[in-house]
DNA sequence: TTTACTGT
């Protein structure tokens, strides 16, 4: 049965590609000795096996991008089967996509899945677009044998060069390889953080009093909030605001770095769907400056409405979640529109 | 604690 459901599986997302994937259950038992231990975080997690199952280039793993785009496709997915039970040997990679996307896709340019997030890359300017990441608390314990410090920023070969960041754009710049997906919430296992140091992960950041200080301490605030709620996701990425010049007209001013000319964001957001235990939803977003702020300014002062960052990013946050199922934004009981 | 640089 569970071969049978392998086969659905492959016949989704990857017709012609049998032979890669006869290669891929190949190394099962390989692959399982260096996993990480997702039983440990949800019992209902089989252990990994198509574990290596590589980032095919424009590939949605799985179908999980058109499967999860329309809710009844969704559902299906969900109640189909395909989500496996502890016993069966299906890849836990595709349950791991669709429980960090589990409210949609935001858009779908040039997405990529990783094992703990999944990432739309923007060819143009050479930065994501956006990331997704699922928090519990469950899976930020303090795990001593994950080491940051082992950890490089490294160029991403799934993208065309022409469309790469290198670590020469960023010498001298005077700007941070600021995160998207945040090393300090993959640290389940050292893949998972090592992951995290892809340059398609990484935007130019102003580094003292902005990377390290404000947007930090948002991150680790985003972490706190797994204390409180039992499922915390977060979609991060870039924003290029206009501004209003001397001539009084409207533009889009932004700075590019090194040779590949990698945009300098001029702000960052992130937008926040938190659940309870007994599924109730609550929504904040922010909207930060890439400047330096003033440590003691309240996290607060940066919330903003999430449409406001879905207009001004073009995406479309929390698409399968209907807003009347969420109790709160930005810490304030949301009234029926 | 986590964020990350430059200079050697």
């Amino acid at each position: 049965m569970a071969w049978k459901i392998t086969i659905q599986v492959t016949s989704l997302a990857c017709v012609g590609l049998g032979g890669w994937f006869t290669g891929t259950l190949m190394e099962r038992w390989k692959l399982q000795q260096n996993t990480c231990d997702w039983s440990r975080v949800n019992q209902n997690s089989p252990d990994n096996l198509l574990y290596k199952l590589k980032r095919m280039p424009g590939l949605p793993i799985f179908g999980t991008v058109s499967a999860a785009s329309s809710p009844e496709n969704k559902l299906a997915v969900l109640e189909s089967g395909l989500v496996p039970f502890e016993s069966s040997p299906v890849s836990s990679k595709p349950v791991r996509v669709s429980q960090i996307m589990k409210f949609g896709f935001p858009g779908l340019d040039t997405v990529r899945s990783f094992d703990d997030y999944v990432l739309s890359y923007d060819r143009r300017n050479r930065v994501p677009h956006w990331v997704f990441e699922h928090l519990t608390k469950e899976a930020l314990v303090y795990n001593e044998s994950v080491d940051r410090s082992k950890c490089e920023f490294t160029e991403d070969t799934s993208m065309h060069p022409y469309f790469r960041s290198l670590n020469s754009d960023f010498r001298g710049s005077g700007f941070d390889r600021g995160h998207m997906a945040a090393a300090g919430n993959h640290r389940l296992c050292q893949k998972h953080v090592d992951q995290t140091f892809l340059l398609s992960n990484i935007a130019p950041q102003v580094g003292v009093g902005f990377n390290r200080n404000s947007w930090n301490r948002l991150e680790k605030y985003v972490r706190k909030m797994t204390r409180t709620y039992k499922n915390v996701f977060v979609c991060t990425g870039p924003l290029y605001l206009p501004r209003r010049d001397s001539d009084g007209k409207m533009y889009v001013k932004y700075e590019v770095i090194g040779a590949n000319s990698v945009a300098v964001p001029t702000h960052f957001f992130k937008v926040i769907v938190a659940e309870t235990a007994d599924q109730k939803l609550d929504m904040e977003a922010y909207v930060m400056p890439n400047q330096v702020i003033d440590n003691s300014t309240p996290l607060t002062v940066f919330q903003v409405p999430p449409e406001s960052i879905e207009r001004a990013a073009g995406l479309l946050f929390f698409d399968q979640l209907s807003r009347d199922k969420i109790r709160k934004i930005n810490g304030r009981e949301s009234t029926t529109v």
